[in-house]
DNA sequence: TTGATTTTTGGAATCATTCCAATTTACTTC
DNA sequence: GAAGTAAATTGGAATGATTCCAAAAATCAA
């Protein structure tokens, strides 16, 4: 029913109870079609991967998982303009680059320094949670979707 | 009717005839707008600080407007996460820092040889056309919108 | 097993934004 | 300056991703 390594499982199941929150069926099958292909898929994607599985799910149940994914930190919500968001699996600070050609975007990683390096950049006084970087242009060819 | 500078006005012109477009009372009105309070307006708020000018003016109107502005790269389009996009007429590079606890954005300068540097970290073949660098956390207190 | 709390579910609601067709306006050319 | 044409504006309807809701189902603790 579900595709998820022992590694992967442990790994969701401590984010949640980290939460406080259950681990149920859904959330295991969310997190696996994530994991099974890393190539940023949205919502509506994700549905339609899920029910090939899982029949029975519905796409209020998918938001909800994802949402409580990216609430856990295993998973991060990217947003272009207005699209719809797409989301990857992949914790760990890394940037992101969408190829303005195919649409796809490739996983990016980031220096060891990388915030605190531009960090500096800001003026005195800013105290920063964050950083986001997104590249836009074109991504070599034949290349999978994730350069990390 | 207009607030706009001569400077901004012609700098609006040319952009738009650069573009192959008109300048109409619309287009400079919202440019005005924009120039006039630098915080990183929705469509809506320029919206209503428009009509208090020009009554009759509408949102499918404002929308066109800002669109256009963006295009010509007098304007740019800020979003986050899924919220309505805000419209920054700040031409020239520089990223933003939205603060949490305000909501306000705020530019913040990029150095001369930022774009250059940042894109060293992209691996092989990869042909950047714009980086986006986001900020967030805490804005110093007392500071106005824009920290330029 | 029972009860209490979460979670899931389908469908309705939201809301920023886009689309549309009709009217108005801006720029030529005479 | 008037006429013609291409572009821009307008109000309202449509769109579409996402959220909300209240009922049913699943999970966990005792």
């Amino acid at each position: 029913m579900v595709t998820l390594s022992n590694t992967a499982k442990s790994h969701l199941d401590e984010a949640l109870s980290r939460s406080g929150l259950r681990s149920t069926r859904q959330r295991e099958q969310i997190y696996a079609v994530l994991l099974k292909r890393r190539d940023h898929p949205t919502a509506d994607e994700v549905y339609a991967r899920a029910k090939e599985v899982m029949p029975t799910i519905s796409l209020a149940t998918v938001y909800n998982c994802l949402e409580t994914l990216v609430e856990c930190s295993l998973v991060k919500r990217l947003n272009y303009e207005r699209e719809p968001s797409r989301f990857c699996p992949n914790d760990g600070e890394h940037a992101h680059f969408l190829d303005e050609v195919n649409g796809r975007v490739y996983d990016i990683l980031l220096p060891e320094d990388f915030q605190e390096s531009v960090t500096k950049i800001l003026p005195d006084g800013f105290e920063v949670k964050k950083v986001k970087v997104t590249f836009t242009g074109y991504a070599p060819k034949g290349l999978d979707t994730n350069s990390l």
